[in-house]
DNA sequence: CAGTCGTCTGGCACGCAGTGTCATAACGAT
DNA sequence: ATCGTTATGACACTGCGTGCCAGACGACTG
């Protein structure tokens, strides 16, 4: 197929690219170096990729369109918010599938400026496209920023955990840290009223029995919610 | 004073800019083309600005010292999350000073692709900060992602007050909304019992009279709390 | 007033990213 | 084997960004 060996050219350059980048330096690595070391013309390089400082990122144009895929599919009845998780995780995993790219890849954004620049910007793309999910499809009767705060919330979550899988070298369960954090972006949106969480009040006698048996539930609670 | 004609000088250059970006788009303007028609030299352009891109952001630089000032000073006893709330809506007061700045920053960044990227980075460094800040500020028993959760969901609130603010052609209360929103994080953050907020807990008969109460309790409290 | 020192500016040249164009090569289908 | 399609390579060109140096301007001093 022409798209395999498409494909495949691509990530030749970019790993000829990547791996000069880390030798030699992002600065003093010309275009043309890479393309000669990737056994190319210069032209061709920048048919696959639309600049230098994408050279570091094969994947994402691949990745988003799978999280705009992600996003269409039949919701089956889940919330907005949680088909926005779901499709968060399943571009967690799509990254995870690479852990080799992914580690290279966060070596060279934590030491060339420009690369890191290039990364705030994808990640852009996606927090954009999350937005405008989360804009169509909740009630319209919450708080006008609910859909930027949330697709922010669940961008951080989803950074934090894949940052600490690069630190840690490839040791940690990215997944579950995703899945811990917006476990709390829900338990977090559940307990606000405003957006449409169960509300609990009571008025009770103050006697000493009641006030322990809140305590001891409050201690449960801090475990258990 | 030599600052005041160099602030001068930089700003004539900006406006000059932003001017022919709008008048005959982004791309066919050359730096050389702003320099004339600023009554200066190329060289002289790039003196001071980073590149063409920060043309429509003269005011930055400044802003983001700014931030990092607010962020330094005595606390006086405020908890972080208060102090980079605060720090917030000192850098959205210096924007709301230049109005009109802001109303055509937000018409360029629309209509030209470079220069939104240019303002999400301008953005990424501010998110940097406060981040920075919280990880160093909280306290470490928390969960992990907390900092990049809390600097991205303030953050959001920022830019989404500032949006409403442009879009409206500036008659919003962007620094009303911006309160508005950091009010909702605050509830939703005391509501959080690991983030140690109060919990209130009741076990009660399920009587028509109980249910009755808690219902009314919760429409009043929707408007509260 | 003359001289001098530091700063701001403009001109020049260079490297390199990115793009348009076109000719050629590789590939697949029939 | 031939043809149509698509990937590739060569070339030229624009414009950004930078290093370098020389001259202009302003401030301060004797």
């Amino acid at each position: 197929m022409a798209v395999e060996r498409a494909l495949e050219t691509k990530y030749r350059i970019a790993e000829t690219a990547m791996a000069l980048f880390l030798e030699q330096g992002y600065e003093s690595v010309t275009v043309e170096a890479v393309a000669d070391a990737a056994r190319t013309s210069r032209r061709t390089v920048f048919r696959y990729f639309d600049g230098k400082d994408e050279l570091a990122f094969p994947d994402h144009s691949a990745r988003l369109e799978l999280l705009a895929r992600t996003l269409v599919e039949p919701t089956g009845g889940r919330s907005p918010v949680d088909v926005v998780i779901a499709a968060t995780e399943a571009v967690m995993l799509d990254f995870l599938g690479r852990p080799e790219l992914v580690l290279r890849r966060y070596r060279l954004t934590r030491l060339v400026p420009e690369l890191r620049k290039r990364e705030v910007l994808e990640n852009e793309r996606y927090v954009a496209l999350t937005r405008a999910y989360l804009r169509d499809h909740l009630p319209q009767d919450g708080p006008s920023f609910l859909p930027v705060a949330l697709s922010a919330l669940i961008d951080a979550m989803h950074r934090s955990a894949l940052g600490n899988f690069a630190r840690s070298g490839g040791t940690s369960d990215a997944r579950a840290e995703l899945q811990e954090g917006v476990e709390w972006v829900r338990r977090v949106l559940a307990a606000d009223p405003s957006t449409g969480g169960p509300l609990l009040l009571a008025v009770l006698p103050d006697t000493a029995a009641v006030r322990q048996s809140l305590a001891a539930l409050r201690d449960q609670a801090r475990d258990l919610i």
